[in-house]
DNA sequence: AAACTAATAGCACGACCGGTCGTATAAGTC
DNA sequence: GACTTATACGACCGGTCGTGCTATTAGTTT
């Protein structure tokens, strides 16, 4: 591996505004540390393994963030922003309705499928290692899948309010059982690595959808 | 070969108090360790914080199993046979059908919402932990939890066989969608403590039953 | 009571952990 | 040129980890 400073350089180029190094640096470690945490944990991401990594000292990467747990909130929110991108954004594209419940649900499973992160999901991860450690941490982390679980609900809503689903559906309950399906195909996926448990929730997710559907709504697509 | 003394100590059994201390002790680590490990996970559970709370010294009880590894598979027997205990056995109980499927969803959530293991369902903590550390711990944790699946499934086949359900239905994927439902309301309970997942859990599970009985089926009982 | 042995304790080791410190270099500013 | 600030390095600290070796305690046999 090239040392440090000609990676940094070489990707800043000629053009080397001041602070353009240290933001390469931090989020090349931010990039490797959430792939890194999805797969072995957040706590299994350590200092020096990190460091290791990446060719750089553990003190200089240290001096990015100050304390692990601020490396780690950091990690949250990367990861965070690359859910957005790969789920929340081509998700929500779709228009109101149950076709945009079921948009969702494939940008998850596509997310999942595609390895966005190695170890399947970082906030399915995530919130089962800190599920019962309290801290900012844990916070981050339960505040930002529960978003997701809440998006999920307010798209059922959403398709109830535009007249696609059928009269007195409970719209929580129908999310909560969306997510469940969700979370058990990204357990299935890291486990048995084949897209089984993919192909499973895409299935049940579409009978409940189709179950819940009103005579008006349109048929879903095939994914 | 074992000297006479020894073979003559192991025909007496229960009355030798030496053997007594070290089983007892054992049982308790055990105990105490699976207990913690639900919670904190199997890798924060150090000889030194066993101990600690037993009691005993760090070496006395690595005496006990002469590797972490021994220690933490001892203690996924030792939550295997409280599941087994806890779940398994009273859900079989019930005659094979489909009560016998909704027999043995509400033992586990009833094995939840008891608090049977104080971090909600063990192997599910122990699963997710492991899912990529590879190893004698992870494939005893993953053949177990699969255990549990297969059982549901089996008995969503028999329900079928006694006619319980319609034709057309996939036992594995029902019994899959179930066992996400079960992980989702292990994954609630955790989270925020109150058995809201367990009522939404029990609520999906039996939309899920009633909409694949046959209808020569039983009603099902309320829980 | 002495001898024996299973159970437990004491102690030290090397590896790794997060974190601190002083120092060196590179780039921008005066 | 000198000065400043961002960035990264290497050495080191106290602490915890699993583990091994040796001593001690307690219960049984002779």
């Amino acid at each position: 591996m090239l040392p440090y400073r000609a990676v940094a350089q070489l990707a800043v180029g000629e053009t080397d505004r001041r602070r353009i190094r240290g933001r390469r640096t931090r989020q090349a470690i931010l990039t490797h540390a959430s792939q890194l945490a999805s797969a072995e944990g957040l706590e299994a991401v350590s200092l020096q393994r990190l460091a290791g990594d990446l060719g750089i000292s553990k003190s200089g990467l240290f001096a990015h963030f100050g304390s692990k747990e601020e490396l780690q909130l950091a990690t949250v929110d990367e990861a965070a922003r690359v859910f957005t991108e790969e789920v929340l954004r081509p998700g929500l594209k779709a228009p109101a309705g149950l076709g945009r419940v079921w948009a969702m649900c494939n940008a998850y499973l596509s997310y999942l499928s595609r390895g966005v992160f190695p170890g399947g999901c970082f906030f399915e991860a995530a919130v089962s290692e800190y599920d019962s450690k309290p801290g900012p941490v844990r916070d981050s982390v339960v505040e930002k899948r529960s978003y997701w679980v809440r998006s999920l609900a307010r798209a059922v809503r959403e398709a109830a309010a535009v007249g696609d689903v059928r009269s007195g559906v409970d719209a929580d309950q129908v999310a909560w059982e969306l997510s469940c399906l969700l979370v058990g195909a990204n357990g299935s996926f890291v486990l048995d690595g084949a897209g089984g448990g993919i192909e499973r929730a895409r299935r049940g997710i579409r009978d409940r959808l189709e179950h819940i559907a009103s005579r008006s709504a349109k048929r879903l697509p095939s994914r």
